[in-house]
DNA sequence: GGCTCATGTGTGAACGTTAACAAACCGGGG
DNA sequence: CCCCGGTTTGTTAACGTTCACACATGAGCC
């Protein structure tokens, strides 16, 4: 493998203007710009990252803490991150956790401090998980993606409460007396969004909310939550339900179907996420559409200005606003 | 941050005998080698990866080339090698593809290339994928994911051909008298590896094999499809489908619940993948599970096997069984 | 013509580790 | 007592970059 010192070599210079030329120096006359730059390519040059990295204390590395990578949410918040940084010129390196606490959380961290990441984004969705994160950091720029407010860490997140309240105000707009609410875990913080978008509704138009019926985002879950609301709806008392993911949507339509409720007829449900199977469910599920893309380059900015501006940066928000997508789950209830 | 000379300060030692220490070399007096690490402890060293690689010339991160991660498959695929590697102690640095012809895959063994990455996993699902990475690849060890056995590259995959046969003879042994196919695009190793097993089965049992029908894998070309398939079905000539993945069954299912067509009662259904849905489909999807988990370590292993043993090492392919999973959307025909 | 100043280039020394070699130490056999 | 081999430790030199500085060169000005 050819080194600096042999592209100088061939461009009968010294390796320092060969440093140059590659860190765009101004100072670098064309004409011998030109020959180091035929010099790189005839050789095949490339400069050594491990070197660079050693001399300048920079690694051009971002981390990535994320939790289940297998569901749609955080694979394509993922997705959107790799893509960012590529374009950005930055290398990401990825912990996917298992399970969340102190001490994975810990393990992680080590295992990114010991790639001296330049700075780390935390896909941080329970409240312990971003609490985790932001004490055991050292001095590395942290941006959390989906957290809370939590120590001043700056945050990336789609706007959950906002969903849930065009999903709560769309089945009242519809005429339904009450809308049911099947939560997600209470110590993520999207379910405590979501389900605080519903309250909100609910308060405003001064009707009482239903009990919250509790899942875990499984469409395991939501197929319990489902039984239960199908014999709330036999009993007149639910007509319409947000569900605080798709995934649970699906479980749920799958229990009223065996429960001989129809939706929308009997029941109108509306999701959240739009995962690509949610318009061909049955029915085709109404839902609120989060755009990950969006979040994954938003966090990645935040961070780049976070690592250039150094810690005098003041916190902030970042908040991606949510799509509302109709399609056929929703409908006014039977009897108006 | 505290360096190695610091820490042969406090411990009383060379950064020569730190380094032993740290490389876990035999010829270190136990005593000594408290001491070093004590002073490691007390002054919470951690060493340079930069000037580590360096000097051996080895950074100790593995490559993955994917695409679309945002799909259930290989987001798992991606977990499991993720894991695999954090074990064995290698760093991981992905590249997710949107589109793969030879120019992307080539900027992204470029951008590894760049990482001086130690080892390569190509997840490289397409005919043209494998031989692009195959063909780009400079002298880097290459482990090849639901590849084909393209060119002498190692290879782990799923044996799609086998799961393909468990479903059609379930099929088959059920009493239907033929089986559908909706097939994955025609360029991917898996749908074709599925088709096979399919086209196998029907062969040995002496069974015309009826057209393909062609599907991308969304859930929109199963809806497609499920079209097709209901029409064929109405008109008697179909009661039995193989669809080559669970999210095109999804959109399958709708199109047949759309049309009148019961399942399993009228038509059967079987899927692949197994896909966390799938058991909570309207009906429960019987399905092929792939165990993605499983594909990651295995390719972690082969990968390090050969990095290990140099280039002389033989290509091999490592095949990790299927598993059938009986669910509801499969029944007797109603005529037999 | 000599001075200043900007521009372009080269020289040497880091950065923090591992590898190669050398030296010191220790116990045992002649 | 001395030498020999193995074990343990230290010294020095890489690895390939960038940074700080020094040194040319040439233009512009008095």
């Amino acid at each position: 493998m050819p080194v600096m010192a042999d592209v100088a070599r061939i461009a009968g210079v010294s390796h320092q203007t060969v440093s140059r030329v590659l860190n765009h120096h101004p100072n670098v006359r064309p004409a011998t710009r030109d020959r180091v730059l035929a010099a790189i390519e005839e050789l095949g040059y490339r400069r050594n990252l491990s070197a660079r990295a050693l001399v300048t204390r920079r690694t051009n590395t971002l981390g990535v803490v994320a939790f289940d990578t297998t569901l749609y949410g955080p694979a394509s918040t993922l997705f959107g991150l790799e893509q960012a940084a590529r374009d950005a010129g930055y290398f990401i390196s990825i912990v996917s956790l298992k399970t969340i606490n102190r001490k994975t959380v810990g393990e992680a961290l080590d295992y990114l401090a010991a790639q001296a990441v330049d700075g780390l984004i935390a896909i941080a969705p329970q409240v312990e998980a971003a609490a985790a994160v932001s004490a055991l950091r050292g001095n590395v720029p942290v941006v959390a993606v989906e957290g809370g407010e939590a120590d001043g860490m700056p945050v990336v997140a789609v706007d959950q409460v906002r969903g849930a309240e065009l999903a709560t105000r769309h089945l009242l707009d519809l005429g339904h007396r009450t809308v049911w609410h099947v939560a997600g875990p209470a110590d993520w913080l999207e379910a405590e969004g979501r389900r605080r978008g519903w309250r909100n509704v609910l308060a405003e138009a001064r009707i009482d909310a239903p009990p919250v019926v509790e899942g875990d985002w499984s469409p395991r879950a939501g197929y319990t939550a489902g039984r239960r609301i199908a014999d709330e709806a036999r009993a007149g008392r639910a007509s319409a339900v947000f569900v605080a993911n798709d995934q649970m949507a699906l479980g749920l339509l799958r229990a009223l179907d065996e429960a001989g409720v129809r939706v929308p007829q009997d029941v109108s449900i509306v999701g959240f996420d739009d995962i690509p199977e949610a318009e061909f469910l049955t029915p085709p599920l109404t839902t609120v559409r989060q755009d990950f893309a969006e979040v994954g380059r938003k966090s990645i900015a935040l961070l780049l200005d976070l690592i250039e501006a150094g810690p005098q940066a003041e916190p902030g928000r970042v908040v991606v606003p949510p799509a509302f997508v109709i399609r056929a789950s929703t409908a006014p209830p039977r009897a108006t």
